[in-house]
This record gives C-alpha cells, structure tokens and sequence, in this order.
DNA sequence: TTGTACGCGTTATCAT
DNA sequence: ATGATAACGCGTACAA
C-alpha cells in the first residue's frame, strides 16, 4: 500500500506541467488496497460496505482530491440532458428575462443549460451551434441565419427557435403573435387620435419582420396615411438606437404625432430624442413600446407597452424542446405563441 | 464475439417507450457496411477516407439520426471544460453584465458554462452546488451560505466566490472595494453639504455587509451625525424594495438630507418614494446609487451611483478559475478587487 | 484505404 | 461486505 502511493507519485508525468493527470476511481482504489467498486460503493453512498473501509475509502480520495469523471459516469449512467441557450445580447434586458424562463423549465426537468452570449454577430451563432452540437443535446436560442445554415451546423441535433412565426422555418418555434399586439397597439393610437404614425424597426430594411408587417398592416387596415417612408430601422436595438433612429424619423416625417417602437429599449430613446427636440411626451408625439420591460415603468413618462410574458416564452422553448425529444410533435399556432398585452400608461 | 455482438443488439425494444435508444457508432457501421473506425474518420472529417464510402457512411448516419456520445468523446478526448455560474437573480440586471463578462472569458478559454438562477433562496444555493458538483469542473458564483455548507455541498471542486471580501472566505475571491467607493461618495454628498446621510441597506440586519461597514466608517471619518439608526434594510434589492425602504427611512429620520442606496435599483426605489412625499431630488434629498446600471442613466433625475465594471467582475472571476485549475495561488488583495468609481449625475 | 484491438473512467451484475 | 468482469460509446495506434 505505501509501496502503491509511491509508485503512483512521480510516474513518467512531464513533472510540471502546470495541472497534472486527475486521479481517477482506480488511483484511489490502489491508495485505499480496495477494489474500484468498493470505492464506487463508498463515494455514491451505496450500502453493503464496511463503514471502516468506507471511511478509509473516503479518507484516500479526499487526499487524492478525486472527483468522479461525468464523462464516464455519463457514459454508464443515462439521463444527464443539457441544453443550449443562444442569446443575441445579455445586455439587453429582454433576453436576461427570457433565460430566467428557460432555467427554471428546464431545472424542473432535471436538465442543465448552456449559455451562449452572441453578442449580436451572426458568426458566432454558428460558432455556439458547432461548439454545442458536440456539448449538448438540444438547442434553444435566438438565431439570424437561415434555416440552411442553421442545419448544417446543427450535426442532427434538434433545435427550437425563438420568436418567429411558426411559418417561417422549418424548425420548431416558439413565436410571438405580433400581430394580435399590433392590432391593439394601433387601434389604441387611432382612437386617442392618431394617424400620422411612425415605426422605429429593428429588422433588417430588406427583411422585415413581423412586427414591422403587421404595423403595416394594420396602418393599412385603419386607412392611415402611413407606409414604408415611415419606417426608420434601428440596428442597435438599445436605448441608443432608439434615439439615433428617431433623429432621422423626426426628420423625414415632423408631422408625425404617434411612433411605435421595435422594442422598449428604442422607444426608450425615441421618447428621450423627442423632448431633445421639444417636444412633450404624449401631448405632442406618442410613444408605444414593445416587451414590457420593467425599465418602462422607471421612465418618465412611463412607457405605454404591448407587454410580453417573457419568462413564458422560454417556458415554452423548453417544453418544445421536450416534445421534440420524446419524438412528438411540437406544438405549433396558437399554442406556440405569446400575445402582447397592451399595457397604457403615460406616454401614448 | 459475435455472440456478444448479438446479445447487445436492442432486439427486444421496448418498442414505443417515446423516445428509443439512440444509434451508435456501431449501429452507423453495420448499416454503412463498414467498421466503426471508418464511421469515426468519416464522422470526423479525418483524411485517408475513399470518399464514396465516406457518403455512404454520412448518409447511413443520417438516416438513423446518428450524433456521437459526447461523454464518449469526452472521456478520451480531454480538455473540455465546463464551468458552473450560480447568481442570485437574472431579472436583477446587474447579475446580467456579470455573466457576460464570465460568458466572454470563459469563451476565450474554450469553456462552457451552464448558469443556474438561485432566485436568491438559499436552499437552492445548496442544490446548485450538489448539481453542479458532478456536472462541472469549477463553480464561480454569489453565495450566501456559510463556507463549511460551500464546502460540504462542493465535493471538492474548485469554487470562486464574487463579491465577498478577500478576507471573509476561505475560498478564492473577487470582490468590490466597497471602502474606496464609499469614500468617494460620502466625499462628494459631505462636499455638497450633505451632513444627515441616510442609507438604504441590501445586506442582512445582523450580518452587515462591506457596503454598510463602509459606510459607517466614512460617516465617523467626517464626524456625521450618523448611527445604525440611520440605516433601514430592503430585503428585496429591487426598486421596490427601495421605495418600501424609503418609505420606513423617511419616517424614522425625516431630518435627512441625502441617502444612499445598496444598490441602483434600491437608489431608484428611493427617488420614487421621496417624490411621493413632496421632496425634490435632488434639492430636497440628494440620492446616491451603487452598481452604475445603465437604468440610471435613464430615470428622472439621472442617478448619480458609484459605477463598477461588472464585465471585469465577472471576467477577474473566470481568471481565478482557471488559476486554481493551474494549481496556482489565486489573485488576491488589490489585483482580485473592482473598484467603484463616482459618476456624478443629477440625483445627488 | 480499411479493420483490429485496446484504453478512457465509471457503474451494474454476478460471484464469492 | 467485497471483488472480478463486462459493458457504456468513442478515438487511435497499429496491423493488414
């Protein structure tokens, strides 16, 4: 026995190589004269063992500082899920909500999740899709590639989609109905008087998305004198934008008296660049949000919102992604789907 | 041989249980025809590969969904790394900017991260830990349990710990110079002609936290009229908590003149309910924050705070990490410390 | 180019 | 109560 813990001492080992070779269940098993499944008995807390030998088991692999491999324990022992979550940007307080959703569905379930922070930048959506297509067993997450892409770097693994119309992938979603929200939205804006009504988009000019279309819509619908030239789009999704982007709304539409934003963040901004340009908050120019952050109620005046069940959405992410791996069906439509709240408040 | 191969076919499936056993390389091998080396080189874009049995292989892996085990893999591969982030409360933003910050380093380094929201309860600290314990190879995280329970429930993995002074833990730390940052502020409010400061505590009563200590010190140090008494607690840490805070603070010393928050939320609380009483920010009642959250910037007055760069935060942590994964002494004293640093706003 | 044989660290099953 | 042996699924020398 002390001829064993010699032995394993120095080895061959490259001597310091910083961080050497963890001991493993064999390593303590020598140093304690036991057999490894001894020692597997005494670290997981199995019966049938001696208490001596359990105590000197223990007593071994605390010297040794053992900590069982998860690989092999993993290996023999199934049920360990761990999922990906792909965020576009923790710093926007949207998504921290999300994940808040996404953590507590998926620790009821047992499972464990990975966090990817993309920091808006559509290559290292497929870097986090190559890393966790060999890390985790499913993927739930925010993406701006195509589903092409998206599938080629998947490696079969399966994914859930966040916030897009169950019609515009082929993947499983969980959307938001932006349309029910615009309908609300609007119809609120029209009927306090509104017509001449703006949109700070946060989609791409060339793709628009969902919310830009149903405000369209729903423009078209009310018969406003609204179209594309009053859509200004916001890259940057923050508070930043939203002003950078109302500067230039201001400009192109001044007879504007009501905008929409892409999210609360960019209304956020709106609402900041109209009072730097004179103009009172809702009296001359009304600002509606999107998200319902909480931030809106902080600001003054406090935001007008179609308000989001956020943690629900990522709920929901979760439970697609159990049904996709129990080989159902994810749920689609309606039951896929968060619907906007209107929230009224001060500033629209 | 064959015998075995036989016996560890799946012939008996338990047919539809749900979701069946997943194939394996050798599944892969048997319908491509081929060895499960070849699968491996195919699989892994390895050369020395005749490319029409390469698609064969790929397709064969394909049609029965074939994903390598990845503890499989990481059992002779070595050198992932995964680390565990515990945080008290995601929807608290400044808990967000940490983890981006340890989400950045910790992806310089090739780790991943699996994060678990604690929704500051205590026993679930616990349960993190027993989790994380067997999934992860280090833990950085906020801990409010004592460091024997840490240890207990660590099981020997490497754990850092954010924001507890260097000296207050065993274990290794990042913390924020809160001395250093209340210097500044008291300095300027006493400057400003501030004298009956009040504060609005995050820690708990008994167990009085650096900010508090801080705070009192600088209070002597300038010879204020200023106790315990003085100082209210908001269990909640959030802007309501700040105004239920104020409220209490208010009535027990309507005498005071500035007050300073535990954190910006609680700063934010505290403008809300002071207004309500009819007192002018900062005319009235100068309000001081801590944490420098871009929410600050947006109420009404801006908040004046003692800002801190929560990225480093939680990038200084991820460094302590990988040190003691190195068998190196982790960073300590100054080097393993934020220091805040005085943004003078409207509020105060 | 393809296959054989072995090891990775752990647990389960069956003996003893 | 303890130990031997066989998986678990994959990668990699080495042999063919």
């Amino acid at each position: 026995m002390w001829a064993d813990n010699q032995q394993r001492e120095p080895r061959g080992e490259e001597s310091d190589g910083g961080l050497r070779r963890r001991a493993t269940i064999h390593d303590v098993a020598r140093l304690a004269g036991v057999s490894r499944q001894t020692v597997s008995r005494a670290v997981n807390d199995k019966g049938e063992i001696d208490p001596a030998t359990k105590e000197r088991v223990l007593e071994a692999a605390r010297m040794l500082d053992y900590r069982p491999s998860r690989f092999a324990r993993g290996l023999v022992r199934k049920g360990t899920v761990t999922a990906g979550l792909v965020i576009p940007d923790l710093m926007n307080p949207f998504f921290p909500e999300v994940a808040a959703g996404v953590l507590e569905a998926a620790e009821q379930r047992g499972w464990q999740v990975v966090v990817w922070d993309i920091r808006t930048d559509d290559a290292r959506e497929r870097e986090a899709l190559d890393v966790l297509s060999h890390q985790a067993d499913a993927v739930v997450g925010y993406f701006k590639n195509d589903d092409d892409v998206l599938a080629r770097h998947l490696g079969g693994m399966p994914l859930v989609l966040l916030e897009r119309g169950p019609h515009q992938t082929r993947f499983a979603a969980v959307g938001i109905d932006a349309a029910a929200g615009l309908e609300q939205g609007i119809a609120h804006l029209v009927r306090t008087g509104h017509r001449r009504i703006g949109m700070l988009d946060g989609d791409r000019l060339d793709a628009p998305g969902p919310r830009r279309e149903a405000f369209l819509a729903e423009a078209r619908r009310h018969g406003l004198p609204v179209d594309d030239s009053w859509v200004v789009l916001c890259p940057e999704h923050s508070v930043a934008g939203g002003e950078a982007g109302m500067e230039r709304l201001l400009a192109a539409r001044p007879e504007m008296t009501a905008v929409f934003g892409f999210n609360d963040l960019i209304a956020v901004g709106a609402i900041r660049a109209a009072r730097r340009h004179g103009r009172q908050v809702p009296a001359d120019l009304a600002v509606m949000g999107f998200d319902g952050l909480s931030l809106g109620e902080l600001v003054e005046p406090a935001l007008t919102t179609l308000h989001l069940d956020k943690r629900r959405l990522g709920r929901l992410a979760v439970e697609q992604v159990a049904r996709l791996r129990a080989g159902e069906e994810p749920l689609s439509g309606a039951d896929a789907w968060v619907i906007p709240e209107l929230v009224v408040r001060s500033s629209a």
